[in-house]
RNA sequence: GGGGGCGUAGCUCAGUUGGUUAGAGCGCCGGCCUGUCACGCCGGAGGUCGCGGGUUCGAGUCCCGUCGCUCCCGCCA
């Protein structure tokens, strides 16, 4: 028999259906057992009524352990008195494909090095899932985006001869007889590509950054989102690129995911309207400083975390914008890769973009 | 790299100025329960208090070391 998905079982009242997933609870009575079986589309309710003495299945459903995946099989009945969804699956056959340990190594409260501990368990819960299913979305409406303006995806080199930008720490690897590096950039290679010819081109992709970092943002190993356009006149054509290709993406997610975000994780998906607002560096200090903001640092240095944290505040009271483009590094910030101002080589023509007081993306004329 | 916090049952956590046999909730196991839906009720099992050393009549508790986790700062072309 076909295996239904708990989502589509709405249009199986009436026939029989074959459900396959995780048990996720298990209420075993005098007169009549109940279990939850969650798939990856959802969950459903499975009935059985007990005989005296207990049938075979009826001592097999009380013999199951929750996370046990199983195939439950029989006819699908529309009942109001099911909280969920307000039908249930009558259990005919049961099939345990794999039974779990009585006990589980974790739960829902547990702390995240013990839920990473058992990934594979901790995936299973629903909220988990709906992050991968938001990057998929993400990623999805991003090239979507791109390949309407006639962006090119390249795929560049991870092990590399030499050092692709300097400031970073690289990750030494032996490469037969030689020493390769991780790259921790595709930089380089994306402006190969515009030096060849290709006007426009993206890569997602992992970078390694060999950093002693101790932060909550993993900085050692991560996926990049690279961007590169030829024939720009300076860094404001960037950034209204960027903001436009923001927008589109978090319309998508919110169309997709909106109701299950802000059901899962208490949080609104907000669509930002464009352009977003922009401020220079200069400014922005300026702005904290006459807020209140204590520890501003100096005109050498870029924003620290409280400061990116405060001016997303500041942004967001004067207007309404959960975005920010801050501008014009001083070139001792930015001293690689960055054009400067042709009026003002102190300055560069560059950005950060901050989202809801965490910096987002960096760019730059070139 | 610097600083703070934490490590006790399968999970989440209490544990007072050092003092008898280390507790709770959830989970698990057994029993009961006529439709539950966070099912409910009764009972039970489960511990090298991260590890090693020290102080003490006595250490989960104090001291030193060590391992692990975590948060903040720094680093982050």
């Amino acid at each position: 028999m076909d295996r239904t998905l708990t989502a589509d079982l709405p249009s199986k009242v009436g026939t029989r259906a074959s459900v396959r997933g995780w048990v996720q609870a298990i209420r075993d009575q005098k007169r009549v057992q109940f279990l939850v079986v969650r798939d990856e589309a959802g969950a459903v309710q499975v009935v059985l009524g007990k005989d005296d003495p207990p049938s075979e299945l009826n001592e097999a459903v009380s013999a199951l352990t929750p996370e046990s995946a199983v195939t439950v099989t029989g006819n699908v009945v529309a009942d109001e008195r099911v909280k969920l969804g307000g039908l249930e699956l009558q259990l005919e056959q049961l099939h345990v494909a794999a039974a779990a340990e009585p006990e589980l190594p974790i739960a829902t409260d547990s702390a995240l090095d013990k839920r990473i501990d058992w990934r594979y368990l901790d995936l299973r819960r629903p909220d988990r899932r709906l992050i991968f299913e938001v990057q998929t979305t993400i990623e999805h409406a991003m090239r979507e985006f791109w390949r309407a303006e006639r962006f090119v995806e390249i795929h560049t080199p991870k092990l590399m001869g030499s050092a692709s930008e300097s400031g970073a720490e690289l990750f030494k690897v032996e490469y037969f007889d030689t020493t390769a590096y991780l790259a921790q950039s595709p930089q380089f290679y994306k402006q190969m590509a515009i030096a060849g010819g290709f006007e426009r081109v993206f890569e997602i992709g992992p970078v390694f950054r060999a950093n002693p970092s101790f932060t909550s943002r993993h900085d050692t190993e991560f996926t990049s989102v690279d961007v590169e356009i030829a024939w720009i006149d300076s860094h404001e054509d960037v950034m209204s690129f960027e903001e436009r290709w923001l927008a589109h993406v978090l319309g998508v997610v919110r169309a997709a995911h909106g109701e299950e975000i802000e059901r899962t994780f208490g949080a609104e998906v907000v669509v930002p309207g464009v352009p977003f607002p922009r401020i220079t560096l200069a400014d922005a200090k300026e702005m904290l400083r006459d807020s209140g903001h204590e520890n501003v640092p100096g005109p050498e240095h870029d924003l620290d975390p409280p400061s990116e944290r405060a001016l997303s505040a500041l942004v967001a009271a004067q207007h309404g914008h959960e975005f920010a483009f801050v501008t014009d590094y001083p070139s001792t910030v930015r001293p690689f890769y960055h054009m400067r101002h042709p009026d003002n080589p102190t300055l560069t023509r560059s950005f950060d973009l901050l989202w809801r007081g965490i910096e987002l993306t960096t760019g730059a004329q070139r």
